[in-house]
DNA sequence: ACTTGACCTGGAGTGCACTCCAGCTCCTAC
DNA sequence: GTAGGAGCTGGAGTGCACTCCAGGTCAAGT
């Protein structure tokens, strides 16, 4: 099975010139071209195409993206240098789920006082703080 | 207690050149001044930088951040609105640690795969489509 | 034959969030 | 009284990741 590169930013989720871009810069490799000269994407590159979206979403340059895939094209001796990168990766992204959820933490407590305020309720001293001027 | 560019900085984790350019854009109000013409820092001013690094870290945009910002100016009138802003902003940082953790476990079926690889294990059949160049 | 629509290329432009710089003013310590 | 360091301003520059554009090609439908 083969797809037009519309077929192939709707299945990614990339829109069509980052599609493009990604090439020209390195990150995927050209993909086949049909008769009239036009791109056609394998299944594996569309599993690749996805491949690099999760990475994409959490935060792995673009630079860090271009080195994993020309390790990949170099083949399966650098398996392990690839794995490292995933494990290191994957270190940053669980410190940045951390680090969200400890910010969930503070927008709680604001959004906790804003609702006491519109309830007129009496604010509790520990949560003074955060009302107003300093909220 | 007042505070030196400086310290605003290493207490707000925001760089000097941030912390000026924060209240250029009219994301911070200009803070005091000391006889000096320099910058003076109160207690209030670093918990509210320290509260926009919060937002910034999870990711709202600045454009945003100086709307709620712009509110908190105006008084208490419009906390309704900006609970409303936290409100659809914790929203979206659930949404993101929701994807980041869909997206982990991604990162740990390939490092599984790669440490299969690695130790020479047999690769199970499920697992197959992970391998080599499809990785 | 001709229009239409998808796709092509190389290159320029965009938006965001800083970050850096030159040239200046102050205050402090020696 | 002078050298050094922190801070000041306005403006320019940076890095990232796209995104858009002009001008062209190609295949299919009418």
């Amino acid at each position: 099975m083969t797809y037009s590169i519309a077929q192939a930013a709707a299945s990614s989720g990339l829109s069509i010139d980052t599609l493009r871009y990604y090439e020209r810069i390195g990150l995927v490799e050209p993909p086949a071209r049909d008769s009239g000269g036009r791109r056609d994407y394998s299944d594996e590159d569309l599993a690749w195409l996805t491949f690099l979206t999760r990475l994409r979403t959490t935060g792995m340059p673009i630079r860090l993206m271009r080195d994993y895939a020309q390790l990949r094209h170099r083949g399966v001796g650098t398996a392990a240098r690839r794995r490292q990168i995933l494990v290191e990766h994957r270190a940053g992204v669980r410190d940045r789920i951390a680090e969200l959820q400890s910010c969930l933490e503070v927008l709680d407590y604001k959004i906790t006082n804003y609702e006491m305020i519109e309830h007129k309720l009496p604010v509790p001293a520990d949560l003074s703080g955060a009302i107003g001027e300093a909220s």
